[in-house]
RNA sequence: GGGUGGUUAGCUCAGCUGGGAGAGCAACUGGUUUACACCCAGUAGGUCGGGGGUUCGAGCCCCUCACCACCCACCA
């Protein structure tokens, strides 16, 4: 006997382990059935489950069960994410607590460190991944810092810079003075901020008295200032152009140049230019052949080229020195406060530094060529579509990549440089020795390169190093590329667009996936993001706990359509708990009538003839179509609604309640009942598997797992003549209706659940089928004779019964037929009233009348409309 | 500055190519009748942000205004 009430708790972990027991997770590389390949976005090797991820990995794995369940051999690829600097930071802080630096445990032991955390704490994500019902193929979880992988980004660094698409350059980066790393635009986040905006006054070279007034945001720049640069045009300046000024503190004589960089609306028109710590002034820089005078050491303190007494002093504490000590000279100018917004590294928090070193880039704009025109021919396509927007809005103005960290968690760049600093760029040190001992002629020491490659370096592999590459595997062959990637708008750039280039470079310009499916980010129910210090976040493990996962796929299925923010409400899992318990308790009225282990094995829904029966397998047949055409679509949130829907309304509140009477005698509609519950547990295990494995066993007795099974065939029933016949008993219905002056408003249940006598008759008679609704007067005379309040209950229970018998949809007919009968029920009452009576009274056929030649009228104006529209596009040709 | 999305019931949101406005929750009324009160039956609630246009017909297409988000770039 099942419990009372669904408890998820209970069953869970046994189904999951049972299917993963039986192999349902593994793809077949050696079986015949088309592949179907989910790549998994690796999640952080330090990540725990958020909301965010409990999304994105239930949609991944409603898709892979449901094209499981349609025949297809589906692999979906899991792994893990090396995740640098978060890494790094982690077993850092580790170390700290314990009073050890890095530095002190030198590279080696550190990695080491690192590795032995991994091998301890690193992928709880999956356990939890599990505890969510994600079926991917385990077996197969592949890490970016595997041998495969590492072997797969070698072979990609060494063959881009043999392609010339990557190389060292010597740029500005944005340097993270707490991480002691370059990192990329991308890690860069800009920040609103209210600032100061000072205004410095520079004495002009052999002008006594004369100065030139700059602004700056960030005084402590000054030290290495090489120009100040007015526009070509502006005539304030156009005398000093060419003349030097005497930068304060410092005494360097530099020039005053004209560029076009400087705005003469902005600030005083003349802006000072520090070519080694800005992006711009580097351009100007370049552009007047200026010296590029570093400032900063990698901690963003003052270093030796400036002036003994700001060695060694923190931007920040030197900026407040330099303040004074200008103000002290007299050539501090206006303070104003201003608006503006700073760059921090997203990682570590603190402002970026521009900074000038030497890096590794990709030349993204070259390999984004091929990606973009991929997205633009279609071949692979964004869902929703808007989002190739920002795709090619971002490809399209790519910049070179900056791949290279100065960490040592991650992939170590294959180069190494020998005794003049010639880098030599091969699979292993062994190569790279034999080649530059060509180069040099004789035997050479040499040294590797110290630094690792941004995270995403590897990540942009994924699609192919995961199945083999660069080895030719059957896997690869057999599953790239991908069906669909499903991620947040979130990491288009960071993600989504690398695997593109990369994926188009090396695999001969075949794309990584057909489809891009973009979910939302969840946000708490007020839309705010999810963050520890709001103390806002749900936890999808203690949600699973509370509720089951399956309530939470649920939601977050039926969830999936908004835009961009998914606001996840408590309200709306409870409801979908609800939902399970539902299911839970319609098994449990088979299971009290004694159909619990009724197979339909024997039992074909296409052979049923009881109209009710018809109608809820066509209903069935309906929903099973619209989840279908929903998931293929990515449209989460129609199937969900679909198989709800079904299930709560055709299933459970009409069918089991109609069938009550009958059921007990008639055979067909027993098996009718098992089938149609059995079929609806099968479109729902993509996005319930746990409840649903549960009944099937439980309820059914079915030996095979859902998982493993197939998606139900539905029997389409032709029903165009019942649609006809009920059509002209509703017809005759309002008639007799309208005849006996009894009110319209149906109340079904009084009817269906009945108490009276009279209307057990009138129920007996018609729920053994249509056959007798065709003794519809008979009906109606019974009804006549009870009293008025039964009468009332019968034909409300007659208006919905019939086109239940018909296999018409007749909700929709229903809601219709009410509609109607509401307006004209007002319609009654006024005359009803105007001649004193109580009620209705016998004139109401007539309202009855006037009311649809009215309607009448208006289909007519709307078909005329149409004729009209019709022949002016034929005329127009 | 460039771009994207949003504004539909009290709340959170669906509404796919233009053809009689929907769901969940909340509210209200009635109901424990042999699956389920995590329930059943029913009721109420909308100038689809404002204005203009196209069309026989607009929540949906076009123009415009307002407000709210987000992304990118930059800021002397």
């Amino acid at each position: 006997m099942l419990n009372k009430t669904y408890n998820p708790q209970d069953i869970e972990t046994k189904w999951y382990e049972a299917s993963e027991k039986a192999g349902a997770f593994a793809c077949d590389p050696s079986s015949d059935k088309t592949p179907y390949t989910i790549m998994m976005p690796p999640p952080n090797v330090t990540g725990s489950l958020h909301m965010g991820h409990a999304l994105t990995f239930t949609l991944q794995d409603v898709l892979i069960r449901y094209n499981r369940m349609n025949g297809k051999d589906a692999l979906w690829q899991p792994g893990m994410d090396h995740a640098g600097i978060a890494t790094q930071m982690v077993v850092e802080r580790q170390l700290a607590a314990k009073d050890i630096n890095r530095r002190d445990l030198g590279r080696e032991a550190f990695v080491e460190k690192i590795w032995e955390w991994k091998a301890e704490s690193g992928g709880m994500i999956e356990h939890q991944q599990r505890h969510l019902g994600a079926s991917a193929d385990w077996e197969r979880s592949r890490f970016t810092m595997d041998d495969g992988l590492s072997e797969a980004v070698r072979r990609v660094f060494v063959k881009l810079h043999k392609d010339g698409l990557i190389y060292r350059d010597k740029r500005l980066v944005n340097w993270d003075p707490k991480l002691l790393t370059a990192i990329s635009d991308l890690e860069v986040e800009q920040k609103e901020q209210t600032g100061k905006m000072w205004q410095l006054h520079y004495p002009i070279e052999g002008e006594e008295g004369r100065f030139i007034t700059v602004a700056t945001t960030r005084p402590e720049t000054m030290l290495g200032d090489m120009a100040v640069a007015v526009h070509p045009e502006d005539e304030r300046y156009a005398d000093l152009v060419g003349k030097h000024v005497l930068l304060p503190l410092v005494g360097r004589l530099i020039p005053i140049v004209a560029d076009s960089y400087s705005d003469p609306e902005k600030g005083t028109g003349a802006v000072k230019i520090t070519p080694a710590h800005d992006f711009n002034d580097f351009e100007v820089g370049k552009r007047h052949d200026l010296e590029l005078l570093n400032i900063f050491d990698q901690h963003a303190a003052l270093n030796e080229n400036v002036p003994e007494a700001y060695q060694g002093l923190d931007r920040f504490v030197a900026r407040e020195k330099i303040l004074a000590d200008l103000e002290a000279l007299g050539l501090l100018g206006e303070i104003t406060d201003n608006q503006m917004t700073v760059p921090h590294g997203d990682r570590s928090g603190v402002v970026i530094e521009p900074w000038l070193m030497d890096q590794w880039y990709v030349d993204a704009a070259q390999l984004a060529i091929p990606a973009i025109k991929a997205v633009e021919e279609g071949r692979t396509r964004f869902v929703p579509e808007r989002w190739s927007k920002t795709y090619f809005e971002w490809m399209r103005n790519i910049q070179p990549w900056c791949v290279s960290r100065q960490l040592w968690w991650g992939h170590r760049i294959p180069a190494w440089y020998g005794p003049d600093g010639t880098p030599f760029i091969e699979l292993d040190e062994a190569t790279a020795q034999e080649a530059a001992n060509a180069h040099y002629g004789e035997a050479v020491s040499l040294v590797q390169d110290e630094d690792v490659l941004d995270t995403w370096f590897s990540s942009a592999l994924w699609p192919f190093s995961t199945i083999g590459w660069p080895e030719d595997t059957a896997e690869l062959k057999r599953y790239y590329p991908g069906d669909v990637l499903v991620t947040g708008f979130d990491i288009i750039f960071f993600w989504v667009a690398r695997m593109m280039m990369m994926s188009m470079h090396f695999m001969d310009g075949e794309v990584p996936f057909k489809d891009v499916y973009i979910h939302a980010l969840v946000r708490d129910e007020k839309g705010q993001k999810m963050s520890k210090s709001k103390g806002n976040v749900l936890d999808p493990l203690d949600l699973t706990a509370q509720y089951g996962a399956d309530a939470l796929r649920f939601t977050l299925t039926a969830m999936a359509a908004q835009g961009r923010d998914l606001k996840l409400s408590i309200n709306r899992i409870e409801s979908y708990r609800n939902f399970a318990t539902k299911i839970w308790n319609a098994a449990r009225f088979l299971e009290f009538n004694e159909l619990s282990g009724t197979t339909d094995a024997g039992f074909d829904m296409a052979s049923a003839n009881l109209p009710v029966n018809r109608w809820i397998i066509s209903k069935l047949g309906d929903a099973s179509a619209q989840v279908s055409a929903a998931l293929e679509a990515y449209r989460f949130n129609e199937a969900a609604d679909a198989i709800y829907q079904f299930i709560w309304n055709s299933y459970c509140d009409w069918y089991l309640e109609f069938i009550k009477p009958v059921l007990k005698d008639s055979e067909e509609t027993r098996q009718t009942a098992v089938a149609v519950l059995r079929a609806a547990l099968h479109i729902l295990h993509p996005m319930m598997p746990f409840i649903t494995e549960e009944l099937n066993e439980k309820i059914f007795g079915a030996d095979e797992m859902l998982i493993t099974s197939s998606w139900p065939t539905i029997p389409q029933h032709d029903d165009d003549s019942q649609i006809d016949f009920v059509i002209d008993v509703i017809t005759e219905i309002r008639t007799m209706r309208a005849e006996m002056n009894v009110p319209l408003s149906a109340k079904p249940d009084l009817l269906i659940r009945g108490a009276n006598p009279a209307q057990q008759k009138v129920l007996s008679d018609m729920d053994s089928s249509v056959q007798k609704l065709g003794r519809l007067s008979s009906v109606v005379m019974q009804a006549d004779d009870m009293p008025k309040q039964s009468a009332r209950s019968s034909l409300g229970a007659v208006d919905i019964a019939l086109p239940l018998a018909g296999i018409l949809d007749f909700e929709a007919e229903e809601a219709r037929l009410r509609k109607e009968i509401k307006a004209t029920e007002a319609e009654i009452d006024k005359i009803a009233r105007k001649l004193g009576n109580e009620g209705f009274i016998a004139k109401a056929p007539e309202a009855v009348v006037e009311e649809n030649k009215r309607r009448l009228a208006e289909e007519q104006a709307r078909a005329d409309g149409l004729t009209k529209a019709l022949s002016r596009l034929q005329s127009e040709g």
